[in-house]
DNA sequence: TATTGTTATACTCTATAACTATA
DNA sequence: TATAGTTATAGAGTATAACAATA
């Protein structure tokens, strides 16, 4: 419920009485990731993926393929997850573990056919996901966003 | 390999391939809440209690005594989860369940003396914590970074 | 019959460590 | 001895529904 009152900057409403405090700004992240997420998973379960699985997608399309070690340096995840995401994906036929020459401990992931296939049209179907998450801020207003964040996080 | 050549202003590293894909808001929501999350555990952590506690401290310290049906509604905790908390807090001397005169189902959730003090406690220490994790910006920047988010979710 | 709060259950995530096979 | 990957296990968090007391 929100009662919109006329205040623009660093509203205090009732439902959200301590909007200067130290904690605001962890409460207000923690909203817009959960409601971009929220959108995200909407977005993705035609396909049959979850978000984890886009994040590997995509770093395996921007790189060609990865060993596990790689994708656990890339990502938030640790290795013990990689291996289940990796799982997921190859029951899917996204992507296959292949050899790699020279080191036989190591698996190539390598993206199928399909896998890029699929990543290419869960891409075009988180654009418009994006877009509608971010609809009340204006393009210069989103990029902005982007900017202060990463600053933020040292990116 | 990165497709995305054209790609303005976001900058674009090894480490970020995708700078300005659709997913790239997301993830950096989730990095910028989840270095501010653990700041704030640090900081709550000789206190005794948590982040959701200090929502719930919060709520009362700004309300007074609420049921636990108002702290669903104020919170993103369900009321399973709410019993929990309100028992954590009850455990820890920093508030009490209290009847309420008319209706006894109701229980008026009132912070204790020590509840007060220890919330103005946490509050004070989370302070220089939420200033560190937003030490690389200015000022202006911080507002400017909570009025987007603002923004982006509607309040 | 509906609502408040409690309890029980199950499911997801995550973190850890033990284990294998290679180096 | 160290590393890449796998597996097993336990813990936290959450979501759900059944339940008791009260309205």
């Amino acid at each position: 419920m929100t009662t919109d009152t006329a205040s623009s900057s660093a509203a205090e409403t009732p439902e959200n009485p301590r909007a200067g405090s130290p904690f605001a700004l962890g409460l207000l992240l923690r909203q817009a990731h959960e409601r971009f997420a929220s959108a995200m998973d909407a977005a993705l379960a035609p396909f049959g993926i979850e978000r984890r699985h886009l994040v590997v997608l995509m770093r395996l399309n921007a790189s060609g393929p990865l060993n596990q070690r790689d994708l656990v340096a890339q990502t938030d995840h640790d290795k013990a997850s990689i291996v289940r995401i990796v799982d997921d994906l190859e029951r899917l036929g996204l992507a296959s573990r292949e050899l790699v020459p020279g080191d036989r401990r190591l698996r190539a992931v390598t993206l199928t056919d399909h896998g890029h296939d699929v990543f290419a049209r869960a891409y075009e179907a988180a654009a418009p996901v994006s877009a509608a998450a971010t609809a009340p801020l204006s393009p210069e207003q989103n990029e902005q966003l982007q900017l202060l964040l990463r600053l933020m996080i040292g990116a």
